[in-house]
DNA sequence: GTATTATCTAAGTCT
DNA sequence: TAGATAATAC
């Protein structure tokens, strides 16, 4: 409360503005209060500043913390907005704004309201990989050929169709996309998203875009809900607004029509999400829907150098469809962007690398000051190979996140199943894992009888002793089991602690069983991730006690398990970091990329086909959108780019030969250093060869920065012991001569004991049994034991 | 019904 | 290359 006060005070006293933080459009932006305002933010212009800064001088003005809305894309940047708005006015002002992503604001909302529109508040969320198993089933279903019907793409349009408010009856009564369907050789695909929807309704659950979808169908056809919410939210502000799709303009738009004071905040030269509905056009439409609009233009930029503006002004140049707009800066010129080629994708990723490695050293610079950004995420493997041999630390954002594992979702499944009986790709997930005896006949009887009837499967399956479907009597006492287990469970999670809950059905499910009877390395992985996951519950409990004191600290026993997959349910694994452990090389895509800076950005993979994507270069509107995702590449950095290709590499399995990308001709060449192939990493150098290369300043380097800093001999040499030590344990196999009753290592086991051996010796098979995983059975050229003893 | 093996085929970006 | 699916053996 003192605290409070004191902030307070400190606001007070600076007379309303923020000449020091803020330069002056950015304080016209914050000061502004009421009415529509448009903010239109160059890169690294200082936007989430704005943003934060507005929310504060509302806070300020009085404005009740409740009755504000801040929407964002992703969970980082939501929980970046709320960090920087905590130290402006202090946490329980900060705690109470609504500040959160689209999806999750609205999740929110929609648990309260969910009943209104036939929804139970539990619902559960699908994300990508039950929607498209969903649509899989359909498909196969209808007995149509999943290589025509691919549940990727069908699930992609079933998405954009909800994005732009095409209804399954619109979207069958629209005669262009019927043709386009008829051409396409898809003419069902109507048909697929009605039944797709309409599962969905009856098991309870929403997909990502359902969430976006409910939220406006609620707002439209529920007055009193839309009502309420637009007295609640007084003020709401929109963060990237140029990747709005029109679902979310109308959300928005709804929730701001009593009030109209909104603030939109975006860049058209970083829309990068197009292909996923985003309309570059809302900007215009929000021009003509608020007349008395105020604009505002953000020009000068304060991450980047003098170089990589110029060069992302080259590059963004050529795009037909903008708004007018000059980002210049301040900042010194800075060094040239630095052009690396390498022969394969293997070798790209070792000078990538190692350059990291160099400029480490040079400029003392930490782990977490480099970021790696690709266009796909399978680039990320070379580049992870690379930076693990040389031992330096990674962390790789996006592609399969913890929650999207095979184990970790099925266990997942569990405890949706157990809040949401009627969740149908949770149920087949788990009703026969572990093996439990109900087969695939089974199941397909269930879900045909459900169709039939139109009801859930959990539905049919609760009632089969009313309503008995053909199955026989064994397989029908199997499932009655299941239901009972199950029903058990939904009954202990309205009264039992999350924590001990989950860890009840890890166990008595029988998948912990399962991973750790199956003694292979891969279930032994799996185990501790699930382990993990219980941890994570853990965790989530304690912490939730720990926020909750002042609300409701009587006898009460949550978090319940609801509360943890309504807090995990929207994650993606970016989200999962670990704060402690933070100085490592930041790995991901550009897309991923968005919204953040590193001193050092390395761009890679520029070449034709690959950046701009083969899918996108047949068309000016695709190609532009894979320009305008270059120039978001370019302005993440603040000190330095490295643009790398590679002139060969292997996609489908072989090997392809590549063109650089035509996005680095764009760049005019005076902000471009091409380092002497000489000082580069010669191709196939053996270990000796690169040490000296890392001894050796490189040309680059040289050029464009004066001196070596004095500790580099000696990190250098601590860099390599590092380095050496990791190659020495295990890359060597030196289990020549191993015989019978041997002491071993093993990289994951630990220690063993040799207990036979079989085979001649490429192929030499050893059985050891290690004290802390057990008996195993390894193949000697795979698992590089390291002998100890005889 | 279950476990193992062989074959296939997919790889664009996110909530 | 790896994960998913189909085919086969048990």
């Amino acid at each position: 409360m003192y605290l409070w006060v004191f902030q307070h005070s400190i606001f007070f006293s600076g007379v309303g503005s923020y000449p020091d933080e803020l330069n002056s459009v950015q304080q016209q932006a914050v000061m502004c209060k009421d009415g529509p305002i448009m903010v239109i933010a160059g890169a690294g212009s200082g936007k989430t500043r704005v943003l934060t800064y507005r929310i504060a001088q509302l806070i300020k003005t009085q404005v009740n913390p409740f009755s504000i809305l801040a929407l964002t894309f992703t969970n980082k940047a939501a929980r970046e907005m709320k960090e920087r708005v905590v130290q402006i006015v202090g946490g329980t002002d900060a705690q109470n704004v609504w500040i959160g992503t689209f999806h999750s604001i609205f999740a929110r909302i929609l648990r309260i309201e969910a009943d209104k529109i036939g929804y139970p508040s539990n619902f559960t969320i699908y994300d990508t990989i039950d929607s498209k198993n969903q649509i899989k089933a359909i498909i196969k279903e209808y007995g149509l050929d999943d290589k025509v019907y691919k549940p990727g793409l069908v699930l992609n349009r079933i998405s954009l169709s909800k994005n732009n408010l095409i209804t399954p009856l619109l979207y069958s009564e629209d005669i262009m996309i019927q043709k386009e369907d008829q051409q396409s050789n898809k003419p069902r695909l109507g048909e697929i998203y009605q039944t797709y929807v309409n599962r969905c309704f009856n098991a309870g659950v929403m997909d990502f875009d359902d969430l976006l979808y409910n939220m406006n169908y609620l707002l439209t056809e529920i007055p009193e809900v839309l009502h309420k919410f637009q007295h609640k939210f007084q003020y709401i502000l929109i963060d990237e607004f140029q990747d709005t799709n029109l679902l979310q303009y109308s959300i928005v738009k709804k929730l701001a029509a009593l009030n109209e004071n909104i603030c939109v905040v975006g860049d058209d030269a970083q829309s990068i999400y197009a292909f996923r509905g985003a309309n570059i056009q809302n900007i215009l439409n929000f021009q003509k829907d608020y007349q008395d609009l105020q604009v505002y233009k953000l020009e000068q930029n304060y991450r980047s150098t003098k170089n990589i503006i110029n060069a992302a002004n080259c590059v963004i140049k050529k795009n037909n469809q903008q708004l007018h707009k000059e980002v210049w800066t301040h900042n010194e010129e800075g060094e040239l962007l630095t052009v690396l080629k390498a022969l394969t994708d293997n070798e790209e990723g070792r000078q990538v690398a190692h350059s990291i490695f160099d400029s480490k050293v040079n400029y003392q610079l930490f782990n977490k000051d480099f970021a790696i950004l690709y266009r796909t995420n399978a680039q990320s493997r070379a580049m992870e190979e690379a930076l693990r041999k040389i031992n330096i630390p990674y962390r790789i954002y996006g592609g399969l996140s913890f929650y999207q594992r095979k184990e970790v979702k099925d266990l997942l499944a569990y405890f949706r199943l157990t809040i949401n009986n009627k969740d149908e790709e949770s149920l087949k997930r788990v009703i026969n894992y572990p093996a439990r005896g109900i087969g695939n006949r089974t199941v397909e009887k269930i879900m045909v009888a459900a169709e039939e009837t139109n009801r859930s499967m959990w539905e049919i399956m609760a009632n089969l002793k009313k309503h008995p479907i053909p199955i026989s009597s064994a397989a029908e006492s199997k499932v009655l089991d299941f239901v009972s287990k199950i029903k058990s469970y939904s009954f202990q999670a309205g009264t039992e602690n999350a924590y001990k809950l989950a860890e009840l059905i890890a166990s008595s499910s029988g998948i912990l069983k399962d991973l750790y009877d199956n003694q292979s390395p891969e279930a032994l992985s799996k185990y501790e991730n699930l382990q993990e996951l219980l941890n994570g519950i853990k965790e989530f409990a304690e912490n939730w006690h720990k926020n909750n004191l002042d609300g409701e600290s009587d006898d009460f026993k949550g978090p319940y398990l609801s509360d943890f997959l309504q807090d995990i349910e929207l994650l993606t694994d970016s989200d999962v970091g670990d704060p402690n452990d933070n100085d490592k090389v930041s790995l991901m895509t550009i897309h991923a990329a968005k919204g953040l800076e590193f001193p050092f950005v390395y761009i890679v993979g520029l070449e034709e086909n690959l950046f701009p994507s083969q899918l996108a270069v047949n068309s000016r509107s695709e190609i532009e959108e894979e320009r305008r995702l270059f120039y978001v590449a370019l302005t993440r950095a603040r000190k330095k780019v490295f643009l790398s290709y590679a002139t060969s590499r292997y996609r489908w399995g072989n090997l392809i030969y590549c063109e650089p990308s035509r996005f680095m001709e764009e760049i005019d060449s005076k902000y471009l250093s091409f380092p002497d192939s000489l000082d580069g990493p010669p191709m196939n150098r053996g270990p000796q060869r690169s040490i000296n290369w890392f001894r050796k300043k490189p040309k680059s380097t040289k050029t464009t920065h004066g001196h070596i800093p004095s500790p580099l001999k000696k990190s250098l040499v601590q860099l390599h012991k590092v380095a050496k030590k990791d190659n020495q344990d295990f890359e060597y196999d030196d289990t020549k001569g191993l015989q019978v009753g041997m002491e071993v290592e093993h990289q994951r086991f630990g220690f063993g004991k040799v207990l036979h051996l079989e085979g001649v010796l490429p192929n030499q098979k050893a059985t050891v049994f290690f004290s802390s995983a057990g008996q195993k059975q390894l193949l000697l050229k795979y698992a590089k034991l390291k002998i100890i003893e005889n």
